[in-house]
DNA sequence: CATCGTTATGTACGCTCGTACACATGGGAT
DNA sequence: ATCCCATGTGTACGAGCGTACATAACGATG
């Protein structure tokens, strides 16, 4: 019995469920292969996860967060003066260009929210998150939609295996930015700026 | 033996694949679940869809299918006179406010391409169709954009339990479609054909 | 009518699953 | 030092699963 009293227990089995959905998908998540891939005995997961809602919740939780180190890498998302837009595409391309694993397991757990009302919250805490930084940057009608042709635009790379194509993303989403003033500094300006509402 | 030589057989398998999907969700298919909800034998469900691909295959053609109908029900979408944006708000509110079921069910079906390859081409086959549908209003770019956006309107909309608002989806398609100038008002007037590519 | 290949049916095998539960262990309170 | 209980571990049970397969019914063909 080499691991009695492992205080990190609990944050392996969470490491170890993530890595399972990125390979195997949900499908293949099961308190077994968790505590295969974690190197523990059944009972463990069980344990600490008694049911498996429990432990997809918690491996959600984690996986929100790794995307929002992504989004906090890029300090230019909250600058007014940065062109949002483009850097939205950029830290998009980012996020789709590294591993891929990572946002493919990132939209299974928060797609399984559709069947497992346990999971709703966090899938919404993740929407909202999001949604809450943009607005910060515009208003929250256009902060909404933002985050809605984020998850559209994520699903048809994800779906269809075309590349990201960054330049499209980074004209669909300067489409929905109602431009207000802060287009002067660096615009590239491809789009004439919509009417002022 | 009543049903013996059973020519729709094959259909009330679909059929049946279909009702469990939406009752129960991707995880609840099984050819046992499918031959009890279409009260035939197991091995009859194994003998017409010898593997659950097969089966998930024919069910989500038949789902795009229901969605193709209800675009169809509005020969408005392909009227160049036609407000786009907000006759698809419309479609969009009426698909989403029937039989939830029907949507949730295609929008299963249609993530399941994420893990199950053989599912990749019939989710693309209904992206592309949108697609085309919508490019001939106004141009490539445009419709993928129209197309991520209303996926990401509905993945809002299941998700997060929010009621449907036809007004904001109006606006936010508005904003899509390169309209120069004429963002604000609702006039269904003049909107002049793709602009820009 | 006899034959044959397709379609239909029932059953069985081996596997994985969630869950329960009895038992071991060791740190912290007393 | 002793006890207690949260934590850790191994095993077993019943259920559901995909799949394989032997057999039966039936329409088509000769």
């Amino acid at each position: 019995m080499p691991r009695r009293h492992d205080p990190e227990r609990r944050q392996r089995i969470i490491d170890a469920a993530i890595r399972v959905v990125g390979q195997k998908g949900i499908a293949g998540l099961s308190h077994r292969t968790v505590a295969a891939e974690a190197d523990v005995p059944l009972g463990s997961t069980t344990y600490h996860f008694a049911t498996l809602d429990d432990l997809m919740v918690a491996a959600l939780r984690q996986a929100n967060e790794g995307f929002a180190r992504v989004v906090a890498a890029h300090p230019a998302l909250s600058d007014p003066e940065a062109d949002l837009p483009a850097e939205l595409a950029r830290v998009l391309g980012e996020w789709l260009g590294g591993d891929r694993t990572g946002v493919e397991l990132e939209y299974e757990l928060y797609l399984a929210a559709l069947r497992r009302p346990a999971l709703r919250p966090v899938a919404a805490e993740w929407a909202e998150g999001v949604g809450a930084l943009l607005a910060a940057r515009t208003d929250p009608v256009t902060a909404r939609a933002l985050v809605a042709v984020l998850d559209g635009i994520c699903l048809q790379v994800l779906l269809t295996d075309t590349p990201y194509d960054e330049e499209y993303a980074r004209e669909v989403l300067a489409r929905l930015v109602p431009a207000p003033g802060t287009r002067d500094g660096r615009g590239p300006g491809s789009l004439p700026p919509a009417a002022a509402g």
